[in-house]
DNA sequence: TATTGTTATACTCTATAACTATA
DNA sequence: TATAGTTATAGAGTATAACAATA
């Protein structure tokens, strides 16, 4: 609007990414964001998150499984996962049940209502990664799986320090 | 150390990740933190974190750059690039020039510093990249590139709420 | 003495509103 | 009135120390 001035930038502005397109670190971290975020808003209506739904589907799969195992199979820390389990108990869709042989331990299982809504969220997280995916051959989704686990399993035997 | 009790689960405890492998998203958050994480480690030495590496190198590479576009290249908001150019500023490797056509902007120019620190950096993160990517095939290093460019551009034409 | 889950806390990353100085 | 850069701030995400209960 308005009667544009003597710019030469109206538009987006054709910035080289020269820099940085060398870079696989570049292309992760931007992939990883827009997925993240999409698949947020995709099961958002749900009431979950990633992380959320990432722990309620552990724990369908896995009943019985303890809090510690939890973050070690999420990567996260002990800490961290309490207040995720808190939400996801608050909402009956998980217990946390007393180990018998273990005081100390909570087994975590879901509940009728947590396997319900986790099914409905795996559907939701499929469908959204089939639409995420949809032009991408199926040698180049095998080929991304390979390469992502090259760089999750590839560090840690080359340097220590 | 001390006297194993009678628990099956001394070692890693193997947990079932099953409900998770199939979706991309898991993959793809892993494998982002560990190489966001061991590059970040890698140019470390260098007094440099990911973020700060993509501005500097972005300003090398396209000196008289604005801090907007700036922004808008690196997909970080206007306020959150400041301190990291700050830090570029003050420790010499970047200068802020007024433009004299727009008093309001600052074109960003890479000191001699800046450029050699730039050249260093892209060196670690080119042999970085290089040892994370060892054992993987050139054909799967140009997938991983379709997919996640897929990824990311895919986005926005699929849906708008 | 070590471990499970917890609390408190801190540090980073990210996002938004509002200010200033210019346009 | 709109834009460039800035400030302040709030919210996620992530990390560590330390505690109570139990082993």
């Amino acid at each position: 609007m308005a009667k544009r001035q003597v710019r030469e930038e109206a538009e987006p502005v054709a910035v080289s990414d020269a820099a940085l397109t060398r870079f696989l670190g570049y292309h992760l971290k931007r992939a990883q964001t827009v997925l993240m975020g999409d698949m947020n808003a995709a099961i958002a209506p749900l009431g979950l998150r990633m992380i959320t739904y990432s722990a309620l589907a552990m724990v369908a799969e896995n009943p019985g499984l303890r809090q510690s195992h939890l973050a070690d199979a999420l990567s996260i820390e002990r800490p961290n996962l309490v207040v995720i389990l808190d939400d996801l108990e608050e909402r009956g869709l998980i217990s946390r049940d007393r180990v018998p042989t273990d005081r100390r331990a909570y087994a975590l299982m879901p509940t009728l209502a947590g396997r319900k809504l986790y099914e409905e969220a795996t559907a939701a997280v499929a469908a959204h990664e089939a639409r995420m995916l949809a032009g991408v051959s199926a040698e180049d989704r095998a080929a991304v799986l390979r390469v992502l686990g090259a760089i999750r399993h590839g560090k840690g035997g080359e340097e220590h320090g």
